[in-house]
DNA sequence: TCATTAATGTGTTATTATGACGCAATGTAC
DNA sequence: GTACATTGCGTCATAATAACACATTAATGA
């Protein structure tokens, strides 16, 4: 893995990496998907390097599909991070000499490193977190309980949900986040969860629905407590066409 | 000048450059600050490149200044540009001999390049457009005139284009772009010309008085034709404060 | 069985924002 | 002076939003 893009690091793009923010939903939290490997102590983003004849969008989606198996996902690149020191003693000595490699050819890993940020959001059901190798543990943590980061990888996340939450306004949200069912109380949920704050049950009913976007099915969530809500399903020509032209027009 | 970098190429970030789009605004049209070197028979973007010692953002400032002189502006990164053959064979062979760099040099501008998009918002009527040297022309161009650029110089230029216009929704624009005192009908313009449409007088000037960032001077604007309109300055600290917190909250 | 409870579904009202105008005031040109 | 173009201020109908009341539904447990 990384020790074979290392010896062949002519084929990949010097200095420069891509890091992802994936998004899920579950339990009504918000999810993104972390990764540790075995001898680190701290968490990060997944991530990787830029083949010299890949698109950077192609080498994200590669490392979104390489970590979740899926792909045909929303995938959207929110900013690109390059302070000086974003990587200084990332790879010191010990960790190359773990990782089995060379001095010189370290030095391609130990130069400054500038990160292209994208963010993903995708159905959680769907998703089997997939470790790379057996070094390395991914896994699905609660946005709210985000561990301590490697480098500056708290606030490429930090940029993420910020961007998110503005495009939130300026687009509709859920179609990947959400199964092809749902309820508007989870969808509600999820828009809260974004949006950090409480919103009015009934005003959210009417504010969604007059987008135009959702299909209500004639079939109600089973096996809940209380009144069963209705099932929704995103009608995607109508979602699609409103994801293009944006929802609000402002001036 | 780019000799210079090619010589010392090992202090600046390989296969990665940054491209500014400057925006003015002068006599009623948004202009855009455009370069042409002698040989070349295309326009381009003002541009440059890394040093290994600098922040992106301080890079981007860095061509910010050189070509206009001044600083404390408005500039912002809206994306960054990394499709496989965007500079692909941009320095050919007689280029190079052109310009007096050895072939072994040339190498490290003819590798694949990946470029950081910056957009900048500068007051046209304290800029005095200033080339690196005297084989360069720099320009104030009208956005609807742009020519022909080099590379995907026209795809970063409309996507900064884009970006402003969505950002018009989310914060005040004006302050970088107009004179200390300006009128109403002057900053409609601007916002018309940005956004390319008409808007109505009336419901401009309330929309935009209300959000409080307008300093109305006891002072009339002078030599004008017909009624002369009332000058306006921003309060700059409420100004500051939309700048933060964003115009509409939307959800 | 049936009241309790905690959800969902639907509707109402007051307030605010927006879009489309009318009309008077101002200052230049003739 | 009068014509004219532009600015400044206001009105009105409509749409969007926020706050809230009440009925409906289904599981729960006395």
């Amino acid at each position: 893995m990384l020790k074979d893009i290392i010896d062949n690091n002519e084929n990949y793009q010097p200095g420069l990496s891509i890091d992802c923010v994936i998004f899920g939903f579950h339990d009504n939290q918000l999810k993104v998907l972390l990764i540790k490997v075995e001898r680190a102590n701290k968490w990060s983003l997944p991530g990787g390097f830029i083949p010299v004849d890949q698109d950077i969008d192609t080498a994200a989606i590669t490392v979104l599909n390489s970590r979740t198996g899926v792909d045909g996902v929303f995938l959207r690149q929110f900013a690109t991070f390059g302070k000086v020191d974003r990587n200084k003693q990332h790879f010191d000595k010990k960790t190359l000499e773990y990782l089995k490699i060379e001095e010189a050819k370290g030095k391609w890993l130990m130069r400054r490193f500038v990160t292209i940020g994208y963010y993903a959001l995708v159905d959680f059901s769907k998703i089997l977190p997939n470790p790379a190798n057996r070094h390395e543990i991914v896994e699905w943590i609660d946005h709210k309980e985000v561990p301590e980061l490697i480098l500056d990888h708290r606030e490429i996340l930090d940029k993420a949900l910020d961007t998110l939450r503005i495009e939130l306004n300026l687009m509709p949200i859920g179609y990947n986040l959400l199964p092809e069912k749902f309820t508007i109380p989870e969808l509600q949920k999820l828009y809260e969860t974004i949006l950090d704050k409480k919103l009015d049950r009934r005003n959210f009913l009417r504010k969604i629905t007059n987008i135009g976007i959702l299909t209500k099915l004639d079939e109600k969530k089973s096996n809940v407590a209380h009144k069963a809500p209705n099932l929704y399903s995103f009608d995607k020509e109508k979602y699609d066409e409103v994801l293009k032209n944006g929802l609000n027009q402002g001036w």
